[in-house]
DNA sequence: GTCTTCATGACAAACCCATGACATCTTAAG
DNA sequence: CTTAAGATGTCATGGGTTTGTCATGAAGAC
C-alpha cells in the first residue's frame, strides 16, 4: 500500500473548508498521503461554487467560517437532491460542544472537536467513505448447473461444492456477469485485479486454468470457451 | 416448531402477484391455512404500490404479468434499499424456463415452473422465510445448536451453556443475523464496534478467534467459516 | 511445416489467517 | 481504596494457501 498512484481517477474526492490555513494545510497533506484527491478552500460562500460545480465524495466542514457558516453549508447540503447522504464531517472549537446536538441535527455525518488527533480523522474519514460505499449487489448468477453466490461467497456445480481463491472466485463471478461475452485478458486484468499495471497478461490463462479445473474436477464438460486471438467467455450455451 | 396463531400480527406477510386468479386464490388459501397473512394483486404496477406501502416478508411473482412485468419488479425490489434481501420467488410457464439465468440473475431467490404443486411451493416458501426469518424475529436468534438470546444475553450451544464477552456476543449475534452472508473485516467493526473506526482489522481476527473456542469448546465442528481475501460468515449449512 | 497462441506443471515469494503472549483498561469484589 | 478478575486491542510468530512467473509442450492458423 505505500507506492501511490499519482492521479487515480478514482480515488475518492475530499473537500476541506477550513479557514486556518495550517489545519487545512495539515490535513490535506495527511489524505493526500492516504490517497485521495484533496480540494480545499477558505470560505463559506467558497464553498458552496466548488460543491455545485462537482460534489465530492465527503466534505469536512469548520464550523465558524466566514463567508457563509458551516452549519448553514450542511444544511444546504441536505437539502439539494444531489448531496443529500453526502458524507459531513463537522469540525468544532472546544467550547462549542453543547452545540454538539444542533451540529448533528442539521445532519452532520461525524463531529469532531478540536484539537484532535490526525489518525482520528482519518479514521473517520475511512469509516465514513466505507459506509457511504455503494454496496455491490449480493446476489446468484447461474448457468447450466454452475452457481455463484456472492452473498455467502460460494460456488456450487451441481450438487458440489467448489472451492476457488478469491482470483479465481472474481474471475468466474466477471464472466458469469455476462455469459457468451468475450473478456480480452486486458478487461479481466482490469476487472479482477483492478491496477492492471505491473501483471503480465499471460497470468490470466493460468488462472483460467486454475478455475477450469476447480470447475470440471471429473469429466464435467468445460463451461469456459477459449476465443484464440481474443480472450475468454463463460460458454453461454452451456448446459442447454 | 411452526404452528402459529389464525391472526397472529407476528405472522409473516405474503404477496402473491399473478393475474391467473385460480391459482392466485388456491395459493392464497393454503397459505392462509399454514398462518400466513396473504394479501394478492393481479397487475405489475400495482404490486408495485403495495411494496412501496410496507414491504411483505416474501413475495411470489408471476413472470408474465399485465402492467410491470414480474422480472422489472424483482429488479426494482433488488435496488430498493429497504427491499434489497426480500425473499422472492419466481413463477413461470414451463417453455419459458430458458429464461432461468435471467430470472436468478435478477435476484430472485428461488424459482418454481407451473404447474408445480402445492406442497412443492408450501415448502419452499417455509423454507424461503426461515431462511430470512431471523432478521426479523427480535430477541432470539438460533442455528443448528446454537442459539443466542438477546433479551437474558445468554447464549448455549446444545445443552450446555456459553460464556462470551459483550464484544464476542455482539459479533455472533452480528453474524447469526444473517447466517450464510460473508462480512468483511470492515463491515464487522462497524456493526460490532461502532464508529469509532481506530481499530485494526485484524482484530476482527482475534475476536473471531475467540468466539470459536468458546463456541467449540469440544470436539464440536466449528460454525464459523473463513472466506479467505473477503471475510467471516456463520455457516448456514452448520446443522443440516 | 512453421509460426503463433494457449495449456499446464513446477516453484518461490507473497500473502493471509490462526494463535499465544502481553500490556492496558474496565469491572467487580473485598 | 485496593486488589483481583476479566475483557480488549495489538503484536510477533508460524503454517498453510494463493499467486505470478516461467519453461515446456500441445493445439491452431496459414
Amino acid at each position: 500500500m505505500s507506492s501511490r498512484e499519482a492521479t487515480n481517477t478514482n480515488a475518492p474526492r475530499v473537500l476541506i473548508v477550513e479557514d486556518e490555513e495550517a489545519l487545512s494545510l495539515l490535513l490535506a497533506y495527511n489524505l493526500e498521503a492516504e490517497g485521495y484527491v484533496v480540494e480545499r478552500c477558505e470560505r463559506g460562500d467558497d464553498a458552496e461554487l466548488l460543491l455545485l460545480e462537482g460534489p465530492p465524495d465527503l466534505v469536512i466542514l469548520d464550523w465558524m467560517l466566514p463567508g457563509v457558516s458551516g452549519i448553514e453549508i450542511c444544511r444546504r447540503l441536505r437539502a439539494r437532491e444531489g448531496t443529500r447522504t453526502l458524507p459531513v464531517i463537522m469540525l468544532t472549537a472546544r467550547g462549542e460542544e453543547d452545540e454538539r446536538v444542533r451540529g448533528l441535527s442539521v445532519g452532520a455525518d461525524d463531529y469532531v472537536v478540536k484539537p484532535f488527533s490526525v489518525p482520528e480523522l482519518m479514521a473517520r474519514v475511512r469509516a465514513l467513505l466505507r459506509r457511504a460505499a455503494p454496496e455491490r449487489i449480493a446476489g446468484r448468477l447461474a448457468a447450466g448447473d454452475i452457481e455463484l453466490d456472492r452473498e455467502t461467497h460460494r460456488v456450487r456445480r451441481g450438487a458440489r461444492d467448489v472451492h476457488l481463491g478469491p482470483t479465481e472466485f472474481r474471475l468466474l463471478d466477471r464472466l458469469l456477469e455476462k455469459p457468451g461475452r468475450v473478456f480480452t485478458r486486458a478487461q479481466l486484468l482490469d476487472a479482477v485485479w483492478g491496477n492492471t499495471a505491473e501483471i503480465d497478461e499471460r497470468t490470466v490463462d493460468v488462472h483460467v486454468g486454475r478455475l477450469r479445473k476447480a470447475l470440471s474436477h471429473g469429466r464435467e464438460p468445460d463451461p469456459i470457451r477459449t476465443i484464440r486471438g481474443a480472450g475468454y467467455a463463460f460458454d453461454e450455451t452451456f448446459g442447454r
